[in-house]
DNA sequence: CTAAGTTCCGTACCACAGTACGGAGTCAAG
DNA sequence: CTTGACTCCGTACTGTGGTACGGAACTTAG
């Protein structure tokens, strides 16, 4: 069993972080058997797979929701949150896509020791 | 020549946000030869480029030092911005289409009237 | 000329996701 | 058995990117 110091260490998030997703009601707070908290590996995958879902673009609420979820094994309601998040990310992904091209058009006219237009500004008119 | 409001709605966003922007100093306040600020073209590309830049990843204070660049022509500076915007945009996007398999699985697994698991935690255990 | 609609400007407030702080208690090594 | 590190807990503050409010001035249509 790990304290708060520990657990948090071992997903690579800050102290106050775990506290934070405590309060936010994401984490379980494991009741203080004199003193300190200590933290399992059920937590630890929970706050591994708070992350993950977060850098997947999900925000703490929803993220709260796929937990709950997942309790309730409510699987269209899931389903319904997984498709609609991947039309998200689809967009999103597009999106950063259109953005590197115009970048790497911008890279290339400006580059370092070319002469001729380096147009920041028009960049993004495609 | 644009009234903000018709300058804000133009590029699809807030007058609020076009004073926002203003404040940050990301946009020029035209000066008020008596009572109204007009808006030209000039105006509207800057702002666009705005929206676009930051759709691309960039914040606001980055946007601000690459409207800076434009105006000083530095290639050079311009040229590494992109590069590393372009690696954290490569990043990224590989994030998300990790993030998006893991929800295709997901969704699979949770199809609607389906038996066996849907594992919402294990989703991003990859 | 007047009434409705905009604009101007400052200040305040919002959501999100944390981060910092400080005092009191607890724990573990020497 | 003390000293230093860690924990607990509440409250406050941060940064990012806006949004809201309200009174005064200005503009425009009828």
């Amino acid at each position: 069993m790990l304290s708060i110091g520990q657990f948090a260490a071992a997903a690579e998030v800050g102290v106050e972080t775990v506290r934070y997703y405590q309060r936010k009601g994401l984490l379980a707070v494991p009741d203080t058997r004199q003193g300190m908290r200590r933290y399992g590996d059920e937590d630890l995958r929970r706050l591994k797979f708070i992350r993950k879902a977060q850098s997947a673009g999900f925000t703490l609420a929803e993220i709260s929701e796929l937990l709950a979820l997942d309790a309730s094994r409510d699987r269209k309601r899931a389903s319904q949150l997984a498709a609609s998040r991947i039309a998200e990310l689809d967009d999103k992904i597009q999106e950063l896509q259109r953005a590197r091209m115009a970048l790497t058009r911008l890279a290339a006219q400006c580059a370092q020791d070319k002469q001729g237009p380096c147009p920041i500004l028009e960049a993004f008119e495609v």
